[in-house]
This record gives structure tokens, sequence and C-alpha cells, in this order.
DNA sequence: GGGCGATAACTAT
DNA sequence: TTCCAATAGTTATCGCCC
């Protein structure tokens, strides 16, 4: 078989306008008929030779040497095979055909160009102008007036301003758009208490109820089957309601299931509805002729896939569908049949955090390779993430570190924790160990990032946690804080929580303790003597007999445990507990103490981060060690505090993070390394901590805060527009200065 | 060798 | 002058284990 030529592959580039990922989608609603060679010109213009434009020409290339490979594949096919594909195929279609419910109502109502919408009607000088919603950096929606010169949303507000110079971008404001939103919620209730919100200004209805108990209201009962005229009527009147609350306007789609009505909503926009008879072949027919890219979930590089075979409407998928099965997954093949027959969900159910698959937070900021600033900024996800996961009551075991070179190209690091927990303490110094290995192992250095981000996955209730025995070290520390009994003391959560982070940090030791991971005492421990405790686990620690009965007693005085040593401290309040717990923290957290534990070793993995996967950190880095016996270098042996900067040695490797020892082979730096970084995050995080008990400030740090600012915005409500909501808050601003 | 968990990449909105 | 996001679900692949 031939190999494809570079210089060939090229040729399915669209070489006027540049790669076909970059280029303008014109399916969205008013974007029709546009010259979209022109604008696409324009576009090319204004990213070309840039970063980004290279990675996407990188990317398209990628692809197009997939399609290559596909098509050759396409034509190697006999006919015998795809005649059998064929019939297989056709038996599954009667097994789909045997689901198909055309017994629903169901709309999917869009609101017009919605934040737009809210400017302009707030702001009338803007409603005959072109205008988007965004900034500079991102546009989130625009309005017909813009999309007319191609202007559209998820298009950088400087392309926007190149291909139309009197744009006017607004800032968003999304509690306003929130409280638009809720009015509009309070109009879709009355047709459909269940309703499926899918972000803040769209959602599915199942109107089936609705329509059966007040279809008198609607049309004459003597009209026989008169299912579109009601369904129109109320659908009609449902958007009536809406432009008279909110004075902006909404589009719907009418049909039997929720890929179907998604559909039919963009087909009369805007301010218009569509309505599609639950009829086997109406349905069939329309769908037909749909352009595939017309299909939600049908995107960008699926659209390409299809292409290359020749399948621009949904009635190819039907007609190759043999082809599809041979080159495509069953999940993909399964889905092509499910669009080709015009199946979808015909029921709503209502999303809960329960399906919840994963959580995560990320920021893009102005290119840097300054590691504090980068370990700064992980640390502050870390915090945020947790936060939200607070919120939410849940925890997580996989923690995933997202990034984004210079260069566009963006790469995940995961690693399984030990127990699933929200603590932002180990999330960070999990994060701070997979990003400092990127850092390390980067082929071009210094790494140089634009994103970072964090993951949790592997999510289960907190409740869920205590019920499997696996406390979390929060939920551990709650129980242990909590007077013995008095009805005459309550804490503020502040009050609490002002003592977490500390707490979790020193109850983590003990838990790497009593996994024996630690092999020797360190004068920290002797103080305390935790290293005794080497067979109590976390369950146990918790359960530890409580002797006193302070409610029996006639004082006011309450006894706490304290967890840090362990002793049934009698205070007057909490604010004295506080200060005893000071007091120990201060012992733990001394750095002179500190330092020669974490010289002993003591502090190894203290993150709480299991290492047994292949693909852990530790174990890249022991599998670099096989070329070199183990033995030959030890950490003590080989590290060296001479100056490498004066060394003749050029084997000397200083440390990146303390910039204090160096040593001679990497595999001894690199342990040092994580043992320097943990001490140098364990360090941060307990100044940070006394300095915010001293100022009883909440504990976020500034960056935290202003990124806490930037969220929760749409939260689960919005899905889809908060994709842009940060384009307009990035962290440029950490580095403008 | 099939099931399953872990990880990274892909894809969508 | 410069300027291209955030979040989440799905899928592919690999390696381990019984």
């Amino acid at each position: 078989m031939a190999v494809t030529k570079k210089s060939e592959l090229k040729g399915t580039m669209d070489a006027s306008s540049g790669p076909k990922n970059l280029s303008l989608n014109t399916h969205k609603a008013g974007m029709e008929g546009l010259d979209t060679e022109k604008i696409n010109e324009i576009i090319k213009r204004a990213s070309e030779g840039s970063r980004f434009y290279q990675h996407k020409q990188k990317h398209q290339q990628h692809l197009n040497e997939k399609l290559e490979v596909m098509k050759k594949e396409a034509a190697s096919f006999t006919k015998e095979q795809t005649e059998k594909a064929t019939k297989q195929m056709d038996q599954l279609i009667q097994e789909l055909e045997a689901e198909r419910d055309l017994s629903h109502t169901i709309v999917h109502v869009d609101m017009d160009m919605f934040y737009a919408a809210v400017e302009m009607r707030d702001d009338p000088s803007l409603r005959d102008k072109p205008m988007a919603v965004g900034s500079t950096g991102m546009l989130s929606t625009s309005n017909y007036a813009a999309r007319k010169f191609g202007v559209r949303a998820a298009m950088p507000g400087f392309i926007g301003k190149k291909l139309c110079p009197e744009l006017t971008i607004v800032p968003p404001n999304f509690s306003k758009y929130r409280a638009v939103s809720q009015e509009v919620r309070e109009v879709f209730s009355h047709y459909d208490p269940g309703f499926s919100p899918m972000s803040l200004d769209e959602a599915y209805l199942d109107i089936t109820d609705y329509l059966q108990k007040n279809s008198s209201l609607y049309v004459d009962e003597d009209d026989g089957d008169n299912h579109e005229q009601l369904a129109q009527a109320v659908v009609n009147e449902m958007r009536h309601k809406i432009e008279v609350k909110t004075q902006l306007t909404a589009s719907a789609g009418i049909a039997a299931n929720t890929r179907l009505a998604k559909v039919c909503s963009d087909l009369n926009k805007p301010n218009g509805q569509y309505y599609l008879p639950p009829d086997r072949d109406r349905i069939l027919e329309f769908i037909s002729s749909l352009p595939i890219r017309k299909v939600s979930g049908i995107g960008n590089v699926m659209e390409q896939h299809l292409q290359a075979l020749d399948i621009t409407q949904c009635g190819h998928l039907m007609e190759k569908r043999g082809l599809l099965k041979l080159l495509f997954s069953e999940t993909n093949y399964e889905n092509f049949l499910t669009i080709a027959l015009g199946l979808g969900h015909s029921t709503l159910s209502a999303w809960t955090e329960r399906d919840r698959k994963s959580i995560s937070t990320e920021t893009t900021f102005k290119g840097t390779s300054d590691r504090q600033t980068l370990f700064k900024l992980s640390v502050d996800l870390c915090q945020e993430l947790a936060e939200d996961m607070q919120e939410k009551d849940i925890v997580g075991k996989v923690l995933t570190l997202k990034f984004k070179t210079i260069d566009f190209q963006i790469r995940t690091r995961a690693q399984t924790l030990s127990e699933a927990t929200r603590c932002p303490e180990v999330m960070a110094a999990g994060i701070k160990r997979l990003l400092l290995h990127e850092m390390n192992v980067a082929t071009e250095q210094p790494l140089s990032l634009r994103l970072l981000g964090v993951r949790m996955s592997s999510l289960m209730y907190s409740s869920e946690v205590g019920q499997r025995r696996q406390a979390t070290l929060t939920q551990m520390f709650s129980q242990a804080a909590q007077p013995k009994a008095s009805s005459s003391t309550t804490f503020s959560q502040s009050e609490q929580e002002s003592h977490h982070s500390q707490k979790e940090i020193i109850m983590e030791n003990v838990m790497i303790k009593s996994d024996n991971t630690l092999e020797r005492s360190s004068p920290v421990t002797a103080k305390t003597d935790f290293s005794q405790k080497k067979d109590i686990s976390i369950e146990n620690f918790l359960s530890k007999p409580k002797p006193s009965k302070p409610a029996e007693e006639p004082t006011r005085t309450e006894v706490y445990e304290c967890s840090v040593c362990e002793e049934l401290v009698h205070v007057e309040s909490l604010e004295e507990f506080n200060k005893h717990l000071d007091t120990c923290l201060e012992i733990h957290s001394s750095p002179s103490l500190r330092k020669s534990s974490i010289d002993n070793n003591s502090f190894k993995d203290d993150t709480g981060i299991q290492k047994n996967s292949e693909q852990s950190v530790e174990s890249e880095e022991s599998s670099e060690d096989n070329e070199i016996p183990s033995d030959v270098f030890h950490l003590n042996n080989c590290e060296s505090n001479i100056d490498p900067t004066t060394s003749s040695l050029n084997q000397n490797f200083l440390c990146p993070v303390c910039e204090q020892r160096s040593f001679c082979d990497m595999t001894a730096l690199n342990k040092h390394m994580d043992e320097c970084l943990n001490k140098s995050a364990i360090s941060e995080l307990l100044q940070e901590s006394s300095h915010q008990q001293e100022t009883t400030r909440p504990k976020k740090t500034e960056m935290a805060k202003n990124q806490s600012s930037r969220k929760r915005k749409g939260n689960a409500e919005s899905h889809i527009h908060k994709k842009t909501k940060s384009g307009f808050n990035t962290l440029d601003r950490y580095f403008s200065s």
C-alpha cells in the first residue's frame, strides 16, 4: 500500500481559507448566504502565523492523514463484506424500530441570541448595530446584524472586529442573564413542571400531559386529529408569554423526541417555531435531507469523517450503513442509525448531581514558564475546585492535571489517590507533583504553559465514603473537633474550618504513617509519638473512646479532643481550644523540626497519593532507573552540597525547587525534589493557614477569590454558555502588572 | 482471553 | 499592539488479573 505523501494530503485542505477546523461554521441561524470565502479569508489573515493557527493546521493535517487512511480502508472492502454488514445493520434497525415511541410531545425552546438580546433590550442604542457579548478574547454570542458579517459565538473578539470594524463588544453580565432565565423558566414550568434546562437559554419540555389536559382551551374537540393545531397553539402561547414577560423572543421545535425537537427549534429562528408530526414516514422524510451537521452530536471532526465518505445528509447515513458498520465503532454506527431513523429520547430525565462523572476547573493565562507562578496557580485551582466539591458534597479519587502548552497542545496527566478526597492540600500536592514531573521531562525546556486545569473524577458523595468506612480527612477532623457534648456552644463554619487545612496535613501524615509508609520516626513525630501508632487505622483513630461527659458537668467547660496531640482539652471556649491547636500546630510546623524530618524522608509521599500505577510518576521515574543499578545511587550518598555552577563536575543537577542542593543523578534529584516540593507546599500552606487564623479571614487566597467570583455563574444550569464565560475573565491580569 | 481499571486523547457545546 | 475558553462526557488503548 502506497504511503500518502504530505503534499497530497495538503490538497484536502482548503488552500485559500486555511484549515477546515478554523473556517466559519455557517450552520448557525442567521449565517446563511454569507460570503464565506471572503470571511474565511479575513479569519485566515487575522490568525495566520499565530501559534494557534499553526496548531490548528497541524491538527487538520493529522486529521487529513486519518481521513486518507479511512478512505483507503473504505475502498478495500469487497461487495460481499459490505452486503453482509448492511444485513447486520438491518437487523439492528429492526431492534431500534421496535423501540420507537411517538407518543410524547417534546418541545425544545431556545432563546434567540440570548445574551445579546438581553443587552439590546436594556440599551436601545445597541439595537440596530452589529454587536456581540464577550471580550476581545472571546465572543459569547452575537446579534443578527453582526452575524451578517460572519461574527459569531466562540469567535475571538479581535477577529470579530476584523470582520466587522464597527462591531460593538459588550461585556457579559451573567447575574442579569440568570435573572432573565429564571423568568423564562417560570413560564416553562407552567407547561411542564419537570422541564429540563440545558443552559440559561435552552430547555426541553415534555408537554404531552399538558396537551391532554388542556386541549379544550386551544382547539375545538370536534376537529378530529388536531395534534398539530393543539401543539402549535400551546407553544405559540408559551413563546408569547415569554416575550410579554421578558421582552425577548424565543424559538421552538416540536417533535416526538429531543433530538428532533432540537433540530426543529433551529429551523425557524429567530422568533419562530417548527412542528414535526409524530409520524414515522414524515420523520424519515424530514431527516433524510437534513445536513448531518445540523444534528446535535455531529461536530467538525465527525462531519469531516462523514464527508470523506460522501455523507453530507442524514439520508446518506442510511444508504451507506454497511460501510459505516465496517469503518466505525459500535457506539458510532449505532448512533448513526438512530440519527438516520430520527430516533431519540422521548422522555426527559432530570439530571442530578448523582449523574455527574467529573468536576473540574481550569484557567487560561498569558503563557509563562515561571515555576512558582504555575505552582501558585495550580494551588489556587485546587482550592477553587475543593470549594466547588464542598458545595456539592462530593469527593473524588482520580486527580487529573490538564495543561496547555503555549503551542496549544493539550495534555492531561492523571493519578489515582489512595482515598477519595476534596482536601485542597492533598489535591494541590498531587497536582504539583504531576506538574513538576512534566516540567522536568518536557522536551522543550523550559515548559511554557498557557492553561492549567484540575479535574476530579471517580466521584462519590461524602456520605458514601463514610459508609465505606473510608472517612475523608475533612470528616475525620470535623468529628474530632466537635465538643464532646454541649448545647450551649455553637460554632460558626469558618471557625471550624479555619483549622481544617492544618489539621488535614497533620492527619494526612498520620495516615501515611499508619499505612506503614514511614520507615523511621522523626523529631516531629517523636514529640507526639505518632510513630507508635502504626496500627491505628483512620477509623480506629476516630472511634477512640471519649471518656469525658461535659454535658453532665455543672460548669460551662467544654472538652475537645485535639487531633494533633490527642489530648482531651478542657476549655471554656472554642477560642481557647484554637489557641491550644495553634500551639500544637506550631510545634509541628516548626521549620527546624520539619527540615530534619524531611531530611529523614519522613515526609515522603505525604500527599496521600497511591503510587501503585504503572504510569504513576514514581514508577516512570524508577523505570528510568533501570539503566542504572539503584543501589549505586543512593540519595544520601549521591547528594552534593557543592554549588553546581562552580563545580567542575558537569553531572551535578541543582534542585530547581530549593535551589540549594545538587545531585549527581536524575533519580536522586527527582526523589529529593518530591520531598522538597512537599516540604515547601506544606510549609506554604501552614504559613498561609496561620496567617489566616491571625486575621480571621476566610481561607481563600487572593487569586482563588478572584477566580471564585468569576466562577459559579451558571453551575449546573449553564452547560453551553459557561463555555465562554471566563473568556472575559482570563488571568491575564495577574501577569499584566 | 475477557473483564476491568487507569490513563490520555478526542469530541461536543 | 496584541488577542482563540471552560467544562464534561466518551472512547481508545494498555496492562493486570483471574
